[in-house]
DNA sequence: CGCCACATTGATCCTCTTCAAAGCGTGTGG
DNA sequence: CCACACGCTTTGAAGAGGATCAATGTGGCG
């Protein structure tokens, strides 16, 4: 497996969008983004993170797909979560603790430090207000994603699983541009779909097979088509996650 | 339903023993949890945070069981996770955002406002880098729960995932002085623990009884028995949340 | 060409759900 | 003190959803 090469692209924008989009940033905290540069690449199957990592060291994923995945001693594997393009790795709002879970990479995968980030929003630099907050929604957002991780292995359906995991890969995919309504890439095998929704590996291709029948959605050499994105939605009870900004939003201070 | 009654008294000791077991805290700090007063009660089936709540008001559990919860619309219920004495519910590091879930009270429950917490915390100011640190392990505690739960029910059999749930609730009451290694209060009803574990009541009934039989747990009248916790340890897989003090440990600084 | 990873299919089994009813315990009112 | 009701637990029978096992298909790539 390939590991770690440098390159030199000022590839956070993606980043930069999710988060204007998700929040608001002045120019500053722009900037300090743009300033995030030597991404790196690590292929697939190399572990980003490892659980009983001390330290953390804080990313954002500016390409390819990661997976936060814990294993049963007998080799049952469940993802927890996504790592998507833009999304935000180990940048906490104090030190980083021990890391909860491992992170795995699903396709190729560039990432750049998000120390800068880190440093940034620790504190109470006013510089920084805008900043802080975005990483404060977006990691509410990240425990949105869990909450829905929950209900559907709960308490949903094969059918509904995956119809409210697709979704929800849909949208955040939208927050960067990467998807539409209706079409984004999907470089998940069935595995890895298996293992994110708690299903056998057989029993995901059955349903993805009737969903094909019923023409409500595609699964195709890496790309996902919804074809009928509003009955997905009656299908799932899919309720997208609201970025929300902080309840304190003081005028003017 | 009873609504809610004023007390006075320092309540706050079960959190105060919790956050100086996973952390430290300083003379001043601690004095900050004593000076909570005027527990309120509420009593079983209110709902302390509702799901859309702009503002969580911040505050301690002191006492009793509480639950979040969301529903599907056709009536199916799925727990996230517990909230037990002296646990801490929306003090966030940041100002709080909407709430993510309902949370309801499962036996009668005793709370203490803990927006002076809240408060120091926010923001740089030294005196209370203890209970900043504190809090943060608590969440980090929280979001290890939340992973657990995800992990039981997308992985683990009916059997592992009362095991294993059970194991955790002994933990956490451990953490207040509430639990032995073997002997817990657990006033949860079936029903609420098939919501818990994404199971039927009646499988949970009959997981119980299998788990009795073979002399490996006792559930009666409120009461947990764990006859061979490390048996349970093994069938669950369990492995306990390490309450981990944050990277960045200054000596004497 | 042939390998390898991934997708697909069929048959069988079993875990867990659903439905329905009955038992049990406790608190309430007559 | 008994009758009754209500919430919770327990039991049985039947069925469905999903797992497992095993094999075959298919496409990309060295």
């Amino acid at each position: 497996m390939t590991l770690v090469h440098q390159q030199a692209s000022p590839k956070a924008a993606v980043a930069i969008q999710r988060l204007t989009t998700i929040s608001s940033l002045n120019e500053e905290s722009e900037a300090l983004l743009a300033g995030l540069s030597d991404a790196q690449t690590v292929g697939v199957g190399i572990e980003i993170v490892s659980e009983r990592d001390a330290i953390v060291r804080p990313r954002f994923i500016v390409g390819g797909w990661a997976a936060k995945v814990r294993w049963l001693p007998d080799g049952r594997r469940q993802i927890f979560d996504f790592v998507l393009p833009g999304e935000a790795l180990g940048v906490c709002l104090r030190p980083n603790p021990l890391a909860l879970s491992t992170v795995v990479a699903l396709t190729p995968v560039q990432f750049v430090d998000a120390g800068p980030v880190q440093k940034a929003i620790m504190g109470d630099d006013p510089r920084w207000a805008d900043l802080r907050e975005a990483m404060h929604v977006s990691s509410s957002l990240d425990e949105a994603y869990l909450l829905s991780q929950i209900m559907r292995l709960g308490r949903q359906t094969a059918y509904e699983r995956l119809c409210h995991l697709l979704l929800e890969v849909r949208d955040r995919l939208k927050l960067v541009g990467l998807a539409t309504e209706t079409h984004f890439p999907m470089p998940m095998t069935q595995e890895t779909l298996a293992d994110a929704t708690g299903l056998s590996i057989v029993h995901v291709n059955r349903i993805l097979q009737q969903l094909r029948r019923e023409r409500l959605l595609d699964l195709h050499g890496g790309k996902a088509h919804l074809r009928e994105p509003d009955a997905l939605v009656a299908i799932a009870d899919y309720k997208p996650a609201r970025p929300c900004t902080g309840g304190s939003r003081r005028a003017r201070a």
